[in-house]
DNA sequence: CATGAATGAGGTTTCATTCAT
DNA sequence: TATGAATGAAACCTCATTCAT
């Protein structure tokens, strides 16, 4: 996967360990001050290692923003595609309101991680962006099958499902990038639920089935930070 | 506006015909490799100029990455604000088609700078970062006052406008920024149709309107910028 | 020629200006400390400019490398091929005592750098160094024209004239390498007598000519750069 | 002799063993990437050992610089200054051949020490330095002695028998730092013929008997070191 | 008004050496 | 005895900015 990045160290454990304290060194100063502000002091130390034992582990400075975005990334997707697993025997449209209400949340959780990604993935080198890239259309996959499985089970009906479930995973990222708009405007569970309805109505066959089942939008209790 | 950004020349006419010049330089370079990855020689070159003309109408890096946003940003917001007054007598579901089409289309012909906003506003300075995100939000703000014309006349219904109008835009913005994904899924004109249908689905109070006007997609000439 | 060197200044005079002072700083600390010990701040002192003006007029370190070794070889190589031009009426067993009498005193001057190259024509990458190499073996080709004009004159008979001509040229450059030991035995001109003597036993025909021109050592002023 | 270099073992023969161990490793990147380009890490690689243990028997990086050096010339000097015990009862013209094939083809077996000690003698510090060029001295003093002796027995005549044993001796190690050129030209036997002839004409007094013993050349076998 | 040479602080990265284990 | 993780000074090089011309 990444064993292609350089490190001075042969134990895998502690090459894991000291990745994952890079990682979330990164996410202070990277997210902080953005990936060409940041210098290797800074990042040394809020990684709390000298610079030389930085470079241990890692090869340059650029293959920590691959390790930062990457891991972000990765954290999201296995949440995300775990998600049908986790579906008891519930409607497609029910299942794509709890896909939303579970991916906004993700990324209210990830705020900063989903805008440095949006910025600096130009950063990357070729291969390192493809495989990022890679990793963001997998979400949008996740959610185009939801809406598949809805159209068949008659309760869908969309021209362009890929369009629609992009639409639904950027709107979410949206959450995220344009927080100095949104945040005034609403909280996440009232964006979390326009959003819902707005979509339902724009794909629902049985238009009353979006509002009949409003009532529960609240019954799970939040997970949001802060 | 700018008149606190520094020049050594009293000529206005010239300060503005060299910052345009340095503008479309900016363009040129900035949006190839990054504000922070760009050099001043680069810069100097791309604009026909030499390092010391540029500091001339210029007093420093950063007041070319504010001129350059604030630039693309005002051409948006110019046709975007002066788009009402060009609508004949039409009503509010047409209006909001046409403003799709012409945002969307805009965002195609200025791809490059949508992307680069999302990408290094956050190197502004906090002033010239308000007056970014002010110039952007005056988008939504069109917008929305078309969506509540809307709901007024009793033609769409919608719960929080400023969340659709902030969907309308940003889903736009997504075609320049999201061209990795969209550009292998459909053309231009067809994200246009789609966005259109999706959102007026979820707004039009007598859906049946929606798909009854569709015929005229291509009558407005495009008024995209340059 | 050197035109792939990197250089920020279009000014070509200057640029040879400039690359000039920084051969004659590189002379003083690359020879008194060697390559890989001298740093770039130190190189700047020694050449009188800052370390920023130097990157002006150079690429890097490995280019400054270069450029001295390439214009000590040039400089010694410019006058071994403009010898045989300069050669009045005189008979190969002359020229060549002429020509060993030059190329001898040659290094003298030009000690330091001689023993530079020996050290660290390592260093170049392999495009410099065939450079390198080649202006080298000019030398030894320029000598090798001379004895073979011997030969077919009927002066010198020898087998292989270029390991002869080899010979010629490298204990010229020993008297530079290992001065740590000559210098203790021998001058110059005893060094040169000797070796003059020596060569031209083994190939002359008719020995006694040898020590029969012997009186003139003194009569041809030195020819030496610089 | 080295008692001064530091240890932290007090077993006298383990310290032998891992210094031998340590040469060993030293030869193969030492001779490929030079002194000052090869880091610790790859030494320890090379040598099989870790870095740890390096410094257990060695005080620095400059420590096994000497170490190496002085190990080739040692082995060289023990050759040489056992030759003169090894003849059995042949002339000062037969020893000098003998003398030469032996010195060149313990060069040539030793090339890249060879090369290596002209270029990084250098970095030692002032007493590892001398001591290195006493090594060296001692060759050409064993030549010189042999050349002393054929001069008492009249079948030499030199003026300079320092000069004269000095030129054997760097023309062998031409061999090794010229081999860019002279492998081109010749084998290393055509070497030793060509340079052996030039020698004997150049010295002898009764110079019929240089070609006389031509036909012998391969008849002592190989002395060279490993 | 226009130029571009010059500056030097500060960027990323390397590496000899130490020392806790 | 043996290990290799950790250190941080110092290496090379870049670049926004100034200012003499």
């Amino acid at each position: 996967m990444n064993d292609d990045m350089r490190t001075y160290s042969h134990d895998e454990t502690l090459v894991k360990l000291r990745r994952m304290q890079i990682i979330q060194g990164a996410a202070k100063v990277f997210v902080e001050k953005g990936y060409d502000r940041t210098n290797m002091r800074e990042m040394a130390a809020a990684c709390n290692m000298s610079i030389g034992a930085l470079y241990h582990y890692v090869g340059s400075k650029e293959d920590i923003l691959y390790l930062f975005i990457n891991d972000g990334l990765s954290r999201l997707s296995e949440v995300v595609e775990g998600f049908s697993s986790r579906l008891g025997d519930i409607s497609p449209t029910e299942a794509l309101r709890e896909f939303i209400k579970m991916y906004y949340r993700l990324i209210d959780d990830g705020q900063n991680l989903c805008l440095f990604t949006y910025q600096e993935t130009k950063g990357l080198d070729s291969n390192a962006r493809r495989r990022v890239l890679d990793a963001a259309a997998r979400d949008v996959a996740a959610c185009e099958k939801l809406l598949r499985w809805g159209v068949e089970a008659g309760e869908f009906k969309i021209d362009n499902p890929t369009v629609v479930a992009h639409n639904i995973i950027v709107l979410g990222h949206m959450w995220a990038i344009r927080r100095w708009f949104l945040r005034k405007r609403c909280t996440l569970e009232e964006y979390i639920r326009e959003q819902t309805e707005s979509i339902l109505k724009a794909i629902l066959v049985d238009t009353r089935a979006a509002a009949g089942s409003r009532k529960d939008t609240e019954r799970h209790p939040s997970v949001g930070v802060k």
